[in-house]
RNA sequence: GGAGAGAUGGCUGAGUGGCCGAAAGCGAUCGCCUGCUAAGCGAUUGUACGCCCCAAAAGGUGUACCGGGGGUUCGAAUCCCCCUCUCUCCGCCA
């Protein structure tokens, strides 16, 4: 969310850059709301002054045994005038909340104009692609033929979209998640957390989720709870309506969890394997900062992620996503994406945004500054670190062998029991 | 699922219709005092929105907010209704 006197102050430089995002907003609306809504509040606000003072009279003549009829009537009037407005005051207030939650965030000065992932600038390539003397196959290929991804039960089990994992594979995932978690604790300074996977409609508002893209999302029938699409929304919303101490900032978090996404409108895109699941796992942190540093703190985060892939021994891009690629509340994103030579491209791996005030306004998760006592809002971030179930896709594909076994990647193997190869049994 | 108790400012905690944005204490900040520390004295100590002023900040002013929503009343932290959350006991349960 923006804020409201932001966008009545620089309503022509909100119209350009939602333009370069290529979003269609109705800023005439908004700005005729805004009207309304501080001309019906003027005039209650007058009239509820005139029954504030009123009513102090009216205590004050009871006290002496006076009269006050007469102004007890007029109140009457009065208050119903109030009720009036209010009724309207709710109603346009309303209105004008929704089209402003409506409003996607405003890109970064450094984010380059464009309308699609092929205007992408890479920024950064670690690693490069692996030579196979064979013909690399697909993951869940590899899976199959091991026999430890079983697409059959998942969809057997739930429906598409959701997979069984069997032996070695279940170990590798959970191996993954550990090992994510291990380096951005005890070296990248994250405090580690565990939330709830269901959180309800205030959160998923905080974040950004909710009005807009309430089919992205499941729901629990019967309840006000979502399942969570990624772990940014409860650790956002841990602090959501606190003021925060500047001397704690940055606060950075690191969460597991199982995340869960409907992919409405994905229908018949990678249909095949782990890459598009209703289901997933995926490490997740998240920063609190001050203004001034959220932007150091995204090149931070961004390269927290990119070292798990360089242990990992992946060849990887980072590309910054341009004013047309960029996700609705994300002032700036850096994507991950990895090589997957089963595939013969790079997918998406990691999404590191800073979201700016944008998210913090919506949660109303501010700090107090130690000097002058000022109340500010706190800049948020996210960043997978990384998404478990498409890194199992890289370490798969990359890692794969011509005998169809696949190596266990170094930094992976004190948390694989000893495995240091997946092989067919 | 059943029965009961509760939710007030950064914290503790008073407040059953007007004098309450809210006592008192604690904490915090600033100043004074004191060889240092401790103690003591004084002042300050919420947020949001609107309007005025303004380059801006500061300032002035109004309104709202005592878990959330609705109602009664000229007037609600206070009375009534609904909801949420917390705690205690019983039942069930991984």
């Amino acid at each position: 969310m923006l804020e409201i006197k932001f966008i009545r102050e620089n309503i022509d430089l909100v119209r350009t850059k939602l333009e370069e995002r290529g979003d269609a907003i109705d800023l005439g609306r908004f700005v005729a709301m805004d009207r309304k809504r501080r001309d019906i509040l003027q005039e209650v606000e007058t009239l509820r002054s005139e029954r504030n003072s009123v009513s102090k009279e009216i205590g004050a003549r009871k006290k002496n045994g006076q009269d006050a009829s007469d102004i007890i009537a007029r109140m009457g009037t009065v208050s119903t005038r109030i009720k009036e407005l209010d009724d309207a005051l709710k109603e346009t207030e309303a209105q004008l909340g929704e089209l402003t939650m409506t409003i996607p965030n405003i890109p970064h000065e450094s984010v380059v104009r464009g309308t699609g992932d092929d205007d992408n600038p890479v920024v950064r390539e670690w690693g490069e692609k692996p030579r196979f003397d064979f013909d690399p196959k697909a993951h869940w290929d590899i899976g199959e033929d091991l026999n430890i991804l079983d697409f059959a039960a998942g969809a057997k089990i739930t429906g598409a979209r959701f997979t069984l994992y069997r032996g070695a594979g279940a170990l590798l995932e959970r191996a993954l998640v550990n090992f994510m978690l291990d380096l951005h604790t005890t070296r990248h300074g994250y405090t580690e957390v565990f939330t709830p996977f269901m959180v309800n409609s205030d959160s998923m508002t905080g974040t950004g989720q909710l009005p807009k893209f309430e089919e992205d999302l499941f729901k629990v029938a019967g309840t006000d709870y979502y399942l969570i699409p990624t772990a940014e929304v409860p650790v956002t919303n841990i602090h959501r309506d606190d003021i925060l101490d500047e001397k704690d900032l940055p606060l950075s978090y690191v969460a597991y969890s199982a995340c869960f996404r409907a992919e409405a409108g994905s229908y018949g895109k990678d249909t095949r394997g782990l890459i598009r699941q209703h289901q997933f796992n995926k490490v997740e942190m998240v920063k609190f900062t001050k203004p001034e540093e959220s932007y150091d703190q995204l090149e931070k985060l961004t390269a927290n992620a990119e070292e798990i892939l360089e242990k990992l021994g992946i060849h990887f891009r980072t590309v910054s996503l341009c004013t047309g690629d960029l996700g609705f509340s994300s002032a700036k994103t850096y994507d991950l994406e990895a090589w997957m030579p089963g595939q013969d491209a790079y997918r998406e791996i990691s999404s590191c945004s800073n979201f700016e005030a944008f998210q913090a306004r919506r949660a109303g998760i501010r700090f107090r500054r130690g000097e002058s006592g000022k109340i500010e809002y706190v800049h948020t971030l996210n960043g997978s670190g990384l998404a478990v179930g498409r890194t199992v896709v890289a370490v798969l594909e990359n890692y794969q062998q011509k005998d169809g076994s696949v190596l266990i990647p170094e930094a992976l193997k004190p948390y694989m029991n000893g495995i240091d190869r997946i092989a067919r049994k």
